[in-house]
DNA sequence: TAGTGGTCTAGACCACCGT
DNA sequence: CGGTGGTCTAGACCACTAA
């Protein structure tokens, strides 16, 4: 790279003051990772190789990685190198869904059953959120969620349209893992963040009796934006949950 | 200090295989913490000055900082100094609730009601959840927020009687700020991290009279443990959340 | 044993703050 | 201006993994 000295950076003056070296060089990595240079799974070039390419010392790329590594881009294992992060792993899994059995152990056997998958115009609130013009297609997904056989959350989620091109209820049918891990690998969208906001609500006779409840029931509703690269929103989710014998767990720091 | 060489230390070999220098410091200025060496609001001492009394290079101190400031611990503040956090500032005031108002805006005018604060012999789940041996006092503590004057959380509170020997209604009614930061100053307990489980739950007829819902209402319940230095447990806390226009807010990285 | 990330150092310089 | 945290470098050595 050329001109990344501090002051030369200070110069250029704009919104930010001043953009470390470390930011630039986090920047590049970035933009190869969305660039799909390395695919999710693989390894990144070493540090030493990456501070080469870039002309810069390895303490710089390692500041960059490890602020990669702490929003959960990448992942850093001792020995072997530094992996590009997927939704495909168990640690990975558990990451978006903080659904957790009261008696502490991780949630049991987990079944995922579409009820629904089709394509619509997006309503208007849909469409705010994801960043669409009004009238886009959507693809909207409702899905049950059952813990040892016991339904226990169910998922509204809206997609853009031309994001998903050829998602259906076969292709979510013939998938195994996580929705995420599907959307990364067929749709090359990976989900990096989500804000949700919580609330308790009353069900309606029609989630009511898809979840196995009495109408009227408590229950926990999560709405979510999930965002991939650069913060763009490319998903909304509304969940509700059965929080009989679950519990939402929610870390203060 | 001495023997701090990573060689020794994987020598001494337990549990943690391996202890790095700039844990132990870490350590270190957390007992200083702890002792109350400084105290909250107060600066800590530069840099360079630990690192000469601790006899390592200021980047070692610099990493430990790091971690403490990443835990809320400490504040850095960039030409000033690094100061210990302190639950008396705007900035921290709503770390540990993530109630806001549906129009994003901030919480507006708050106003808290203490309707109960009584010693009592510690329910066994309580004394559990703090470590308490049966038959301890606890200090029990029922207060209703209210923000714009709508009645929004009832929170039922228990803390060791042991630390907060002399806690009143008259001491928590004659309190301006947040109850952490009386917790703090007048009873040198600091409150660090928390965890919650969240669920929905119908109201019953005596928390729907206080909280000015009807009987049955969906309320948000948000069930706390929080925690002091050395992960111990000093307060455990039952909220109840009308969400009509207020969500909870959780953020998925 | 070779290669990776992880730690530690010493020193330089920059950005920011208060005086 | 002096002092603080923030960035960057170059080089050494350690811990871990895989072959």
């Amino acid at each position: 790279m050329t001109d990344h000295r501090p002051g030369v950076e200070a110069a250029r003056a704009d919104t930010p003051r001043f953009s470390p070296l470390y930011r630039q060089i986090k920047g590049l990595i970035t933009r190869g990772l969305q660039a799909g240079e390395w695919k999710p799974g693989e390894p990144i070039p070493s540090e030493t190789e990456l501070a080469a390419r870039f002309g810069v010392s390895q303490g710089t790329v390692r500041k960059a990685v490890d602020e990669l590594a702490a929003e959960n881009l990448l992942v850093r294992r001792q020995g072997r190198g530094t992996f590009v992060a997927t939704h495909h792993e168990e640690r990975t899994q558990f990451r978006f869904l903080r659904l957790r059995p009261d008696d502490g152990g991780p949630p049991g056997r987990m079944e995922s059953r579409i009820l629904e998958c089709r394509r619509l115009r997006a309503p208007v609130e849909i469409a705010r959120a994801l960043g669409l013009r009004g009238g886009e297609t959507v693809v909207f997904i409702r899905r049950l969620l059952s813990f040892e056989q016991r339904p226990t959350v169910l998922d509204d989620i809206w997609l853009p349209g031309a994001l998903f091109r050829g998602l259906s209820a076969e292709r979510l049918g013939a998938s195994v893992g996580p929705l995420y891990g599907l959307f990364e690998s067929e749709f090359g969208v990976r989900m990096i963040r989500a804000a949700e906001q919580l609330r308790a609500v009353a069900a309606d006779r029609e989630v009511a009796t898809l979840l196995g409840v009495a109408p009227g029931s408590p229950l926990l509703q999560a709405e979510r934006v999930t965002y991939t690269y650069q913060d763009r929103p490319v998903e909304v989710r509304r969940g509700r949950y059965v929080t009989d014998s679950f519990h939402y767990r929610s870390a203060l720091g």
